[in-house]
DNA sequence: TTGACAAATAGGAATCATTCTTATATAGGA
DNA sequence: TCCTATATAAGAATGATTCCTATTTGTCAA
């Protein structure tokens, strides 16, 4: 049997490697999540997850997201302190973090993927994501 | 008449600049941030300074680092949608983010330093800082 | 040195995000 | 279809941060 690799493929098979039930629920979330380009906060998925499910709580899309994250379907980026943000997008990719307006951008570079790690770095730490992290402001709000 | 160069030499023409108050409160927050090197929390440092002003209010170590943050004195790094952390070191450096315990550990590197920010990106944005943000586990939580 | 006043503070309330608790509902295998 | 481990909704609890306001204080000009 052929197993597709498109995001709801993907969704479906991690899910049952886990044991995790395929609800409607999470499902929903699932792709409201990766449909989102704006890394959004649990809240930001929970609005949107709303208009189809009226009746969803918010902790049931935040635990989701949190599952989604540690079975590889999401990863938490790095914040200010704010609430949590989610990236549905798992390639190896950098981020651009407005200062005012809190957008985070993506943006790739295989400049920046090639980058060697310190060798003190990797002897004392285990290394298993690396990303630069631009600070400035974006297009809107740069006058 | 001559300027020191030391922390608390910059702390207070910083805030002559700025016809910020030095008040007893500021001062100490500024010495605690200093001398820290666990990219501090605020409850942390208001901890720290709570031994020297017991009556300080946290209200007031918080608001008094977000000021640093603004005028120079204290970044504010990435977190996880923990509490903000703050950063009292000001030269251009990067981050281990241990995904267990939460700890930041600081680390250098000229040529991290020397990456050429992808064109698009410079174009499109106004770039104020970068950083590299490592994650993974630290030497006490790897087993 | 003193007085005036803008700025800063303490303390507590309010807000906002997140996590926990528990009673109920349900997905998926037997 | 039935059973049961999971998942869910709802709301309470927690934790961090920000706001509010009465009071205090650093700074400067007289
Ligand atoms: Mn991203
Ligand atoms: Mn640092
Ligand atoms: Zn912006
Ligand atoms: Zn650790």
């Amino acid at each position: 049997m052929m197993n597709g690799t498109n995001p709801m493929d993907v969704f479906l098979s991690k899910c049952r490697q886990r044991n995790l039930k395929i609800t409607p629920q999470r499902t929903a979330v699932f792709s409201a999540l990766a449909d989102a380009e704006d890394h959004p906060s649990a809240d930001a998925v929970y609005q949107k997850v709303k208009k189809e499910f009226p009746n969803i709580s918010f902790d049931t899309v935040n635990r989701t997201l949190i599952v989604f994250s540690e079975i590889g379907l999401a990863e938490v980026v790095e914040g200010q302190g704010d609430p949590r943000r989610f990236d549905p997008r798992m390639e190896n990719h950098h981020h651009f973090y407005c200062v005012t307006c809190g957008k985070i951008t993506d943006f790739f570079s295989e400049e920046l993927d090639k980058i060697e790690i310190p060798t003190q770095i990797e002897q004392d730490f285990t290394v298993i994501s690396k990303r630069m992290v631009l600070k400035g402001y974006c297009t809107d709000c740069r006058k």
